[in-house]
Order: C-alpha cells, then sequence, then structure tokens
DNA sequence: CCCTGTGAACTCATTCACAGCC
DNA sequence: GGCTGTGAATGAGTTCACAGGG
C-alpha cells in the first residue's frame, strides 16, 4: 500500500495477500450459491456472513482484486463470479493426477467437488501392479513405472498425494521431475521441494491435535470456573521427571507410556 | 518475556500463540521419529530441518512452553516428545465420532494415523438406515437418531463432519447440542457454531483453488520471462464485461460460461 | 442515506541478533 | 565454542473509522 500508487502498470498488479488468496475460494462459493438462487447483487455484509468473516475484511480482500463494487448497492452477483474464478485461474481446465490408491486416494477420486471448479481427475496411479488397469471412479489405475510419461501426456502440473507416509517424498521427487508444480500432499511428512514448487498439506492428524489442545484448556477454565482446582496443562507442572541437573536423560528414566506409536 | 516476571502462577501461564500451537503436532511428528531412532539429543536446527521450519521459529515456539532446552546442547528427545504431548492433551484419551460414513468417512475410520496419538475412534454415525449395523474398519456404524445418545454415552467431544454439504449444519447443531466442543469440518460448507466450539476445516476444494492461482501465476511469469505478452491474469484486464456504468448486470450479459456447478 | 474502498492504527507472527549458560 | 532463550525490529494481517461516490 504504502504513500502513494507507485508504477503500476494500470490496474493493480501482483501481490494480492496470501490470507486474501486463501479466503477467495470460500467467497466464491457463498456466491456460487447466490448466483444458483439467482440472487442479482449481494452486500459485503450480507456476503460475509455467507463466508463466515467479518464484513471489513472481505471488503480489504476485494480491494485488492480491484474495484468490484458499486457504492450503495454492493456486488454485481455474476460478475464477481467471473472475477474470483479469472484471478484464480478456474477459467481454466486443470489435469490433476492422484498418486497413491488407498482408501483416502479413491474417496478423493470419487469427490464430487474435485470435479467441479475446473479441476478434473486425468489420472489415478498406484504402486500395486494388482491394481493397475482397476477402475476406480470410472478411471484405469496406472502404474507408478509410467509417471513420468502419464504427467506429461496429461500436461498435469498438479499432483495430489495420498501414498503411505514412506512413499511421499519418493512420489514427490518423481512428480517434480516429471514437471509437477504444485502439490497437495494428504501423507503426513514434511516434503521438501525445490524452490518454484508449490506445497500445501491436508493434515487428518494435526487438525485433531490442534482440536484437543483448545479442547483441554476447556476443561481447564471449566474446572477452573467451578472453583476447583482443576487439571490446568500449565498448573499441573512440577514435571513428572527432568533431565538430570548437567546431564542426558537422566538415569532413573521414568516417563508416563505415552504416544502408541 | 517482556520486562519481568510477572504475575504469573510458577511457570508460564496461558496464552500460547496460535501459529505456535498450529506447530507443536509438526515437531511432535519428527521428534517422534527421533525417538524411534533412540536419538538422545537434538538440535533446534536439526529438528527445525526435520518439521520443515527455520531454527528461530522453533526456539521461540519451544519458548512458549517453557525452557526444555540445555544451552550448548540441544533438546532432550524423550523429555521434549512428553512435554508437547501434555502440552497438546495428547496424554489422555480423546474418544472421536465420525459423522457421514460414505467414502471419505469410511477412509477416515481405516486411517491409522487416526489410532495412535490419543485418538480413538469411538462412533460411526450414518443417516443412511440401510448402513446401520454395518461394520466397517471393525467398528458397527449406527444410526443418525442415536446420536445424542452416542456422543453422551462415550464421552464424545470431537466430532468429526464427512456428510454431503447440505446435511453438514444440521449434523453440527445436533452433535453440539449432545455436547460437542470441536469439530472438523471436511464438508465444504461454512458451519456456525455457538461460541466456546472450536471448528477447524479440511477442504480439498479451497486448497486445490489456491494451487491453481499460484499456478497460473507462474504461468504467467514464465511466459514473461520468456518475452512474450503472457497471460499474466492482471494484465489481461479490459473485463469481458461489465456491469452497467449505473445499474445492475448489463443487458447484453455475455459471460464466459464458468463454473460448472 | 447506504454501502464501498481504503488509509491508519493495531494486533499477531516471524525474523534478527545477541546475551547468557553449558 | 556451541546452542538455547528472548528482547527488539520487522513484516503480515486484521480491524477501525471515515471519506467519497451512488
Amino acid at each position: 500500500m504504502a504513500t502513494g500508487r507507485t508504477h503500476r502498470p494500470a490496474t493493480r498488479s501482483r501481490g494480492i495477500p496470501e490470507a486474501t488468496v486463501a479466503r477467495l475460494p470460500l467467497y466464491l462459493r457463498a456466491l456460487t450459491a447466490l448466483s444458483e438462487r439467482s440472487v442479482p447483487t449481494v452486500s459485503s455484509e450480507e456476503l460475509a456472513a455467507a463466508a463466515g468473516v467479518n464484513s471489513a475484511k472481505l471488503r480489504k480482500d476485494f480491494s485488492y482484486l480491484g474495484s468490484y463494487g458499486t457504492r450503495g448497492v454492493g456486488y454485481d452477483v455474476e460478475y464477481l463470479v467471473y472475477q474470483i474464478s479469472r484471478e484464480l485461474g478456474l477459467t481454466q481446465d486443470w489435469p490433476v493426477a492422484i498418486v497413491g490408491i488407498g482408501n483416502l486416494g479413491a474417496a478423493l477420486a470419487n469427490y464430487g467437488g474435485f470435479a467441479s471448479r475446473g479441476f478434473r481427475v486425468a489420472a489415478l496411479i498406484d504402486a500395486d501392479p494388482a491394481m493397475a488397469g482397476t477402475p476406480v471412479a470410472g478411471i484405469a489405475v496406472q502404474h507408478t513405472d509410467d509417471l513420468d510419461r502419464i504427467i506429461s501426456d496429461n500436461g498435469v502440473s498438479i499432483g495430489v498425494i495420498t501414498t503411505p507416509p514412506g512413499a511421499a517424498q519418493q512420489v514427490c521427487d518423481r512428480l517434480v521431475a516429471a514437471g509437477v508444480t504444485s502439490i497437495l500432499n494428504f501423507a503426513p511428512t514434511v516434503l521438501s521441494v525445490p524452490d518454484g514448487v508449490d506445497v500445501r498439506k491436508v493434515d487428518l492428524s494435526i487438525e485433531l491435535q490442534i482440536l484437543a489442545f483448545h479442547e483441554q484448556r476447556k476443561a481447564g477454565e471449566e474446572a477452573a470456573a467451578d472453583g476447583r482446582t482443576a487439571v490446568d496443562p500449565d498448573t499441573e507442572e512440577a514435571p513428572p521427571m527432568r533431565a538430570t541437573p548437567a546431564g542426558r536423560k537422566g538415569p532413573d528414566g521414568d516417563m508416563p507410556a505415552v504416544m502408541p506409536a
């Protein structure tokens, strides 16, 4: 932002904040619903409510895209749908390959929300030779050996990894080598990729752990409110054991059996 | 932190930043791997690399938990595993209910990473009467009619929603009414919940759209680097149509057929 | 008036850089 | 000397509050 409109081409150029980008799909979904109900116009307040954000944030977000609203009126639904779709790159077709056709991979292949919105499952790939040829969601599974060819032949630039964690990095490397530059990773692994490749991750167990953290806090506060001393994770202190004053682990090494695996 | 140790109980109290909480599971995973390899000690640098963050961030994160490291040496792996587990509330058992046993729900029920780490699938619930009794991942599916009882009987406080979008809000309401205070939502819907209830969402289609945005940018930049005029989404401007100067949609209403559904 | 668009203030998060301790 | 712990500096994101066009 800064002092004055610097040297920009004509409209506003690059640099939509990442946080804004992450919300555009949300707005788009809300707008699409309005569009289906043939609502012509919507205010920032209404749309914000539908998308689950506050209206100031929404207006600021849209201001990064340009001035697409009408003061005193609101936003034209169809027009905004188009502008956001274009901004997100959904006016073109994105062939996607899913690698690792287990329970999750198959579920994703069958997932409807995939096909709509510019994404198309172009290939299913698995390392199990026995699966090769089996149709999943109407698409024949292909073997990992052909990964390179499959990616190039279909012009895939977005790959989805649903392999077991042990295979994820290797699959990732092969995808990248074959030309994929965006990866959606469902395996619970940290992937390393070269510059220029985007990785996003979806991790069930991380989400649950974050919920558990807050859940535990709630339990603690509730108990505190009850007047009881509570099991507040912080007050609970007085560590069950600690490394010996100036050493490694402490030979007494008694620690609650935590973490199954 | 701050000028002086203010009036805190003894250790450091509440208020771990949300961003830090979201990374703790990542650290825990990396530490667990080290623990399995019987590595006794790790430096912030090494651990940060394994978790895919930089070391300054990691040290700052850990500083919110307390001073669990040893200067000149690093962190005791087992001890840190325990401290983070405790902080995240993983030293206790969290019974989880999954509502909506379609492809995705079933895949999650079968997902291994679920069972480990303190979470236990306590119930599977579906609205289809035909599914009632069918075992999925070794657990009999129960009918939505009994949702209330199932939640209370099992002491479930974390619910996972994998229903179609249309049913999600209703299921959410019922879960909350039954006592659930944390929800992990896989349905592409914005859920509204009362204060005190946490919702986290996992949304495939949003993730893909974010990737598409960056992917499109890459394509534009690459073309620009090639010297060609490129299809930079911004330069592309000169909108294909726009609401008439002072009115609604514009009667010419010609808009590219975007958005399948 | 109504509602958008946006500077300015503020809050939250990351990074720097170094003091403090082993 | 090496590595943690943390104030201080910087940057990103959100919210405020109001100017400005319909």
